[in-house]
DNA sequence: TGGACTATGTGAAAACTTTAACGACTTCCG
DNA sequence: CGGAAGTCGTTAAAGTTTTCACATAGTCCA
């Protein structure tokens, strides 16, 4: 919680994912250096840009020269605190729900689903993707201090299973259902509505000239 | 493609699909009527930022009066295009791509995933939610005039699906996988990126104090 | 009908984000 | 060793988005 890291800007700090995860693949790559520009073609963001986020930890890089990518790593593993495990939980095994369990967040990742929720005692006492599946119902008893949830079930569901998740005290929610969920300030919610990105894709694709100043890429 | 719609600011435009659901959600309860300060509510958008946003399409509302349910949701069914149906192709019929083939888009949307491919002979020849499965080899042949895709295949496929697609005329694509793919100008891609959204939150839980002050909600 | 109330639409300001441009320092080659 | 080439970090400008705040115009009740 450093005071210094409250000033990042938070279009900056959505990109250091990005950043970390493909220097992280030129690591692998036994790549030693990288430019701002290199690294601009690879995740399609600005050179300038980059630069810019950088500059926000202090100065990363050499001049003449652009970044070690090992130390750029380490210093990024650090600041996205990479080093520990967050523990998620997931509530809703549907279609989504399945799909993420089933995906392995911490292959690249300081993120792990812990456990999963449903409403369904089909599903529950299953095990999905290697994580253990428990009734709803015993989900103030089970989530212990986790801090983060996803949330996959039915839209209406989605307010109730928030307020319970909250007197819990989770204290992040990224919510992938089409409500809006009411939380107190405390509690962070993201919203990822899949309908609506591609709704505005084909809108975009409709209403924007596509010629050649469009933007490099969106969203 | 009216020229007078090419002004419309992006984050406005990105907004448009979430009113529309919400204008749907009311008129279906049966509201008449409807204020900027409640629609804000609603989806937790600031009410200055819906009337800002209303107002680049001309005077929506009545003063002291808000605006008609019915009216407002005439007018965005005809800027949103939602009666013509777009018709998408999904590429990759794995976790994700199966969740979304078996939900169905259209429900809210006037958008309908047409076709899927994959290159596992095991899933070709299935029909999915509804929707037939066909091999990646037969892409250029089956795909006609879609002009949207989804790509949910492995990282490593993305760049070369996209590059096809591309060829075969698609104009946008919504790109489900880590990779960063590249485009030809006219062609525009999203990228939802799960993990990353999902690294993202973490961090601005750790990082970014969430008392009083805290924005309503992000992205 | 009149007057209190309500809520829009918008000008102006503030906040945030991206991009351009370049001085300064490094590298690296001949 | 010296100079050309490369690349950062940053100042300043431009662009975008949000928010404030209020005149204005319509509502609605008594
Ligand atoms: N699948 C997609 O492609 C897609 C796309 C866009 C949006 N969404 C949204 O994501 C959410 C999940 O979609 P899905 O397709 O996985 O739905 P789904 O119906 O397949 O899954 C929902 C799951 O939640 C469980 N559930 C229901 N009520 C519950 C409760 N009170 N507590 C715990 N679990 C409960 C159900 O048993 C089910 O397993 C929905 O809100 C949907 O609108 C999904
Ligand atoms: N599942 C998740 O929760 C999740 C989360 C974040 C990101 N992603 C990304 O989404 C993408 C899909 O993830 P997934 O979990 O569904 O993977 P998956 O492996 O389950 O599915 C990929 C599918 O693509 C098919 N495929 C492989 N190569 C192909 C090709 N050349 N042409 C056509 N089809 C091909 C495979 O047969 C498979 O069915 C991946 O890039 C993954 O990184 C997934």
């Amino acid at each position: 919680m450093d005071i210094e890291q409250t000033k990042i800007p938070q279009a900056t700090a959505k990109r250091l994912p990005l950043y970390y995860r493909f220097l992280n693949n030129l690591h692998s790559q036994g790549k030693m250096r990288v430019s701002s520009k290199e690294l601009s073609d690879a995740v399609k963001v600005d050179s300038a840009t980059i630069r810019r986020d950088f500059s926000y930890f202090g100065a990363l890089g050499k001049k003449g020269y652009g970044y070690n990518v090992e130390y750029l790593l380490s210093f990024f593993r650090k600041t996205l605190d990479q080093d520990e495990t967050t523990r998620v939980a997931l509530i809703g095994v549907g279609n989504l729900g399945t799909a993420f369990l089933n995906y392995n967040f911490t292959k690249n990742n300081n993120t792990k689903i812990e456990m999963a929720f449903d409403a369904n005692t089909d599903r529950v006492g299953n095990e999905v993707g290697g994580v253990n599946v428990y009734h709803i119902d015993d989900l103030e008893e089970k989530l212990g201090d986790l801090s983060v949830a996803i949330l996959t079930v039915p839209a209406s569901a989605a307010q109730g299973i928030a307020d319970r998740l909250v007197e819990a005290g989770i204290s992040g929610i990224l919510n992938f259902t089409p409500a809006r969920i009411s939380v107190p300030s405390q509690v962070r919610v993201h919203h990822i509505d899949l309908a609506i990105e591609l709704q505005a894709l084909v809108y975009f694709l409709k209403h924007y000239p596509l010629n050649e100043e469009a933007p490099m890429d969106e969203q």
